[in-house]
RNA sequence: GGCUGGGUGGCAGAGUGGUCAUGCAGCGGACUGCAAAUCCGCCUACGCCGGUUCGAUUCCGACCCCAGCCUCCA
């Protein structure tokens, strides 16, 4: 079987082989420090662990970067904000990103570079795009030549006359061109900096990823990812000044972009304030049942978020690991993934239909009996494992769900079990009106009861 | 305004030139004192108009609508 991925660049899917057999290298647009994240931040985490995940499982080694940008005008007024110092500030929020994604089961990248530990590595790629000239200094900026560029453009697919058309900035007086893009910017003293040949200043936005590329996985890595807002401008401009400072070479093989989440019909996004962390979210559910709603949708498109969609996703684990219970829980050791996952993740990573495919084995083993049902658990459970779900004891997993069920319920355990007794007593009595009556209450607390063989029991709805 | 992508059943969301997505919700039946769970069945789909074709939701063209980007953004 073989990888298909889709490539913003070329604009298709294509067979996905590494370019060092056996070894894949991997970067991911990580977070810039300043707030907390948002689910649609969190998204592409879990987007690029899943291809982390399926990676692994395919290629001997796979070294998967992700990077913090903790040096940015924004994080500098949120920390004046906050009245903290920068380095204190960045430090907060990388943990707190951390601990964010760690919540929505992603597996820790291999490196996490931060661009204030990468200047020295910038500066020596700004210095080479100027004497290559692809850049130029102007009152005490360093600017990108876009002009410089013949092939700027080809990732975003717009032509430099397309974006002149479309400017919605002033354009600084010191740029050539109106495209050009800042390299290195000037600090007052008051602001951090580093000292450079064009004096005190401070990176801009793109240049740390091409920097942090370059040295921790090479010059022409297998995959870059990050959100489709990314393509243009950030990672247009990281592959402009790449390829110019390498001789043209191309900086990724494959560039993959997750598509947007949307609140209501529009992007959820910091600067329209539509937010939901994932911090607010991971307090009033599972991480897991948040992890399979993020994939719930193929991550190339836009995934509209809600609580229905959360509901959907609990309900859809909440089934999976009440079947692995009652097929007495096996686990997924040298289980092999079952063939039709593996094909539907291995195109292009197609989530909606590997769920289809859970769907089916759950189904399957739910009309089976003794090893073959526990067989058949163990074959769904490998399968959900390569997503990074279904990866606890469903005991622990049912145990939590119905911990949270009871937190919103409005009767207290002993009170439910006075309620259950009393109903039993009058069903025994075949006073069905009271007993009936005794249901509904419940019910209408959030207990649902169930009469089976051994006498009634209860769960939470 | 320019560029890119998309419009699928009540909702979410895959996919395909002619037999099924899948999940949730809903409806009917079996079972149950009644329910729940389970099982069986049902339901309404491919924005609009043309074209290609024996046949199009799927290919082509126009149109309408939506989203993303063009400014920090996953």
């Amino acid at each position: 079987m073989t990888l298909h991925l889709y490539d913003t660049l070329s604009g298709g899917k294509r067979l996905f082989e590494p370019l060092v057999p056996g070894h894949v290298t991997l970067y991911v647009c990580g977070p810039t420090v300043y707030n907390r994240i948002h689910i649609g931040n969190g998204r592409a985490a879990v987007v690029f662990d899943l291809l982390y995940r399926v990676l692994r499982a395919r290629y001997a080694s796979v070294t998967y970067a992700r990077n913090f940008t903790d040096i940015d005008d924004k994080i500098m007024a949120a920390a004046a904000r906050e009245g903290v110092a920068i380095d204190e500030l960045t430090e907060r929020y990388a943990q707190a990103y951390d601990e964010d994604v760690a919540a929505l089961g992603t597996l820790p990248p291999d490196l996490k570079p931060r661009a204030t530990g990468h200047l020295p590595e910038m500066i020596a790629m700004i210095e080479r795009l100027v004497a290559k000239g692809h850049a130029y200094a102007a009152e005490g900026h360093v600017l990108f030549a876009v002009e410089s560029d013949p092939a700027y453009g080809r990732l975003s697919k717009r032509s430099i006359e397309d974006m002149i058309a479309g400017a919605r900035v002033e354009v600084a007086p010191y740029k050539r061109h109106p495209a050009d893009f800042v390299l290195w910017k000037p600090s007052t003293p008051e602001q951090p900096g580093w000292d450079s040949p064009w004096g005190r200043g401070r990176p801009g936005w793109h240049i740390e990823c091409s920097a942090m590329i370059d040295k921790l996985l090479g010059r022409v890595i297998d995959i870059h990812g990050g959100g489709r807002d990314l393509t243009f401008p950030h990672h247009e401009n990281e592959l402009a000044q790449s390829s110019c400072a390498h001789g043209g070479a191309e900086l990724a093989r494959f560039w993959l972009h997750n598509g947007m989440l949307t609140m209501a019909g529009e992007k959820m996004s910091k600067s329209l304030g539509n937010i939901v962390t994932v911090q607010e979210l991971a307090a009033r559910h599972d991480g897991e049942v948040l992890r399979y709603a993020l994939l719930a949708a193929h991550y190339r498109s836009t995934l509209v978020w809600s609580e229905d969609l959360i509901e959907q996703a609990r309900k859809s684990l909440l089934r999976f690991y009440q079947l692995l219970e009652a097929a007495g829980d096996p686990s997924a050791d040298d289980v092999p993934v079952p063939e039709s996952l593996q094909a539907a993740l291995d195109d292009d990573l197609n989530t909606p239909e590997a769920f289809a495919v859970l769907h089916r084995l759950a189904d399957e083993l739910k009309q089976a009996h003794g090893d073959d049902a526990r067989r058949r658990a163990g074959a769904l459970r490998a399968g959900a494992r390569l997503l990074g779900l279904l990866e606890r004891p469903a005991a622990t997993f049912l145990a939590e769900d119905d911990a949270r069920r009871a937190s919103a319920s409005a009767l207290a355990p002993d009170s439910i079990d006075t309620l259950v007794k009393e109903r039993e007593a009058a069903r025994k009595a075949r006073d069905f009106a009271r007993a009936d009556a005794i249901r509904e209450e419940l019910f209408a607390g959030g207990i649902e009861v169930k009469d089976g063989v051994d006498g009634p029991s209860w769960s939470y709805r």
